[in-house]
DNA sequence: CAACCGCCCTGGGTGC
DNA sequence: TGCACCCAGGGCGGTT
């Protein structure tokens, strides 16, 4: 499940092999993950035939290749989404969605997505306070990656709004970047409950597990960021490289590092929240 | 406007 | 062996 650190793989792996060529062959073999493209996949593919692309630039989860006419080709992995760098003879992928072929020899882009959450979008950009980035992706926080990022603004924020910690990291319009794995990774080493809540935490603690999801979210990087040098690899950060390295995530059952309590699973915004009972108490009990 | 819920989508795994 | 069911979850549209 792409967060930032396997979507700036992705990007840097794009930025590798795509910078400078000319798209030529646009091919879109299922319409679903092109479904926010006004105009469907005819559409898609007039606006990128005939376009060079001039940078890879990314936002938390968002990745987006800017064109030579300052249109940008919108990436989101979503759950299963991946970008190969593949030779166009090579065999098709059971799951490839779209293909982007170049006016030269090399290799092409191929977008494999099974189940169909992410896609792409050719669309607009926009200028904000922090430059232009693509409409969609305007109302999209700073991740804790970017230069512009702003610690003490986050704390504000998010000490103002009226829910539970894991809501507020989940939100991609407060902070971007952290999905459910880096989010229970953060709540874990900083010691907090996914339900606490945000208007009670101090400073300092905001601080820290944002703190702790950059150095989480830096490993992983560190860990997947080599994978793409050699050419035709896959492009995609799936590769569980991290998996050794998580201490909460997908750990139910398992005794916690710090205390040997088992690690428990909850239901949480339809999904799954792993934590230790121990290190990391409800809000609730704290309060009795 | 803030908060929050349900839905989209597929295939691997599990239990009967 | 087959089938029903559960689960993974980011983002968006809709409701409260």
């Amino acid at each position: 499940m792409p967060e930032l650190p396997e979507v700036e793989v992705v990007r840097r792996g794009i930025a590798a092999h795509a910078l400078g060529r000319t798209l030529d062959r646009i091919v879109v073999h299922h319409p679903r993950p092109v479904r926010r493209q006004a105009g469907g996949a005819d559409e898609f593919a007039a606006r990128l035939r005939g376009r060079t692309i001039v940078e890879a630039r990314r936002r938390g989860k968002f990745l987006w290749l800017v064109l030579d006419d300052e249109q940008a080709l919108l990436v989101h992995l979503g759950m299963s989404g991946q970008v190969l760098v593949q030779p166009s003879e090579a065999p098709y992928e059971r799951h490839l969605r779209i293909e982007l072929g170049f006016n030269d020899s090399g290799p092409d882009l191929r977008f494999v997505d099974m189940r169909m959450f992410g896609g792409m979008t050719v669309v607009e950009q926009r200028p904000t306070v922090h430059g232009l980035v693509p409409d969609p992706v305007a109302h999209i926080a700073l991740d804790p990656l970017d230069e512009n990022f702003s610690l003490d603004e986050l704390a504000r924020r998010l000490r103002a709004r009226h829910t539970g910690i894991k809501r507020a990291l989940l939100d991609q319009t407060l902070i971007s970047g952290i999905g459910n794995i880096y989010a229970d990774e953060a709540l874990w080493q900083a010691r907090l409950h996914y339900d606490r809540p945000t208007e009670k935490l101090s400073r300092a603690k905001v601080f820290e597990v944002v703190e702790e999801a950059c150095t989480v979210m830096l490993g992983a990087l560190d860990q997947g960021g080599t994978s793409f040098d050699a050419l035709y690899v896959n492009v995609n950060g799936q590769s569980g490289y991290f998996d050794r390295r998580l201490r909460a995530y997908g750990q139910e059952g398992r005794p916690c590092e710090r205390c040997g309590t088992p690690i428990r699973r909850e239901h949480f915004m339809n999904r799954s929240s792993f934590f230790c009972p121990r290190c990391q108490p409800s809000p609730r009990v704290r309060r009795a």
